[in-house]
RNA sequence: CGCGGGGUGGAGCAGUUCGGUAGCUCGCCGGGCUCAUAACCCGGAGGUCGUAGGUUCAAAUCCUGCCCCCGCAA
């Protein structure tokens, strides 16, 4: 079929390989403007502008889907509109540009989690189970009939990044999937029910982890973040992101008995008390401690735990 | 010139204010203790202190240029 794909991160990829693997013609695709990034400012496309470009295709570059570009699409008489974590609102006119209409990948089990940051939601929630789902865009925010939808498990200690890879490449099969039987006329599209629940973009303040929770919902606060926009406390006034967290509950043999025979002295349980208990640095939450397996001070590399405890020459510290 | 932190043996840090050839916690190597050990004890190797130049009897430390890494903000 003739697609028109819009998308902007990482997380679009896929699909549109899958696409193109597919043997689908792709007369364009829509990416968000190139923007200045990192310290340097440096213009920078996105990935899915940079793809789309290594695969010799039509790329075209908008912040906002202006009456021109979609004048622009309509010229080359795409047969449908895929859309995958582009990062703008779709406008009537140019809805009704593609023959079959405009479907969106959209990383929830809709109508859950409609909106930006579905999958960091999702995982902050603590939610039992997640997935994806393709449906057909109208108007309204996330709110068009499904044409698939598939539970997806979690693995318990994946985080945001780790489940959006993930997503991103079994959406990218299933929209392969649709697209055959939306051209053989045998997709059956269903409305959505229920209330459903908005995922509200992430900010950096969410990164914030919150030590006084208990540990369930702080490592949940911690997998939904990260890698962006990455969690981070405070130790000493100095900011300190925690890249890499884990539950005490999963160590191995070796660590756990290192554990079990030093905490018998007082139990780190503190909110937000850092402790060296064998060879792990744990931190207190209202209950469970977890341990801090990756950080990185202001200023500094990203290192093992350990390695930043022992530079502080502290038997313990704590976070806020 | 958006604000700021940092480059010291393999790792993380101290020492820089008040110049005098380098220290801590680990790791590594060898030995010992032990049923055993990532625990403990003894010994050892390993550093042009980012780089170029300047000041000085003497520079990790003072002055100047340059390179690199990173946090915040965008």
């Amino acid at each position: 079929m003739r697609i028109v794909f819009a998308g902007t991160p990482d997380a679009a990829i896929p699909s549109l390989r899958a696409l193109v693997a597919a043997g689908h013609d792709v007369v364009a695709v829509v990416s968000r403007e190139d923007a200045p990034t990192g310290r340097k400012r440096i213009l920078t496309p996105s990935p899915i502008a940079s793809v789309a470009e290594e695969l010799g295709l039509n790329v075209i570059r908008a912040n906002k889907l202006t009456p021109d570009v979609t004048a622009q699409i309509a010229t080359l008489q795409p047969e449908v509109g895929v859309i995958v974590a582009y990062g703008g609102l779709v406008p009537q006119a140019l809805l009704a540009v593609p023959t079959h209409g405009w479907f969106n990948l959209h990383f929830s089990l809709l109508p859950e989690w409609r909106g930006a940051a579905p999958v960091q939601r999702s995982l902050m929630a603590g939610d039992a189970q997640n997935g994806i789902t393709i449906f057909q865009l109208v108007q309204a925010l996330d709110a068009g009939d499904i044409l698939s939808q598939r539970v997806i498990p979690v693995d318990e200690s994946a985080t945001a990044g780790d489940v959006l890879a993930h997503y991103a490449e079994e959406g990218a099969r299933d929209i392969v999937r649709d697209l055959e039987s939306l051209a053989s006329d045998n997709a059956r599209l269903r409305p959505q029910t229920g209330e459903g629940t908005y995922a509200q973009k992430l900010t950096n303040a969410d990164g914030r982890l919150d030590w006084t929770q208990p540990a369930s919902r702080v490592f949940a606060q911690y997998r939904g973040v990260t890698p962006e926009p990455g969690a981070f406390t405070e130790v000493d006034g100095q900011r300190v992101k925690v890249l890499e967290l884990a539950r005490v509950v999963g160590v191995n043999a070796s660590e756990a008995s290192a554990i079990e025979t030093t905490s018998a002295t007082p139990a780190p349980q503190t909110p937000g008390r850092i402790t060296l208990e064998g060879s792990a640095v744990l931190i207190g939450t209202a209950d469970a401690p977890l341990r801090l397996v990756t950080v990185q001070p202001a200023g500094k590399r990203a290192m093992a735990a350990t390695d930043w405890f022992r530079g502080l020459q502290l038997s313990e510290s704590t976070a806020s």
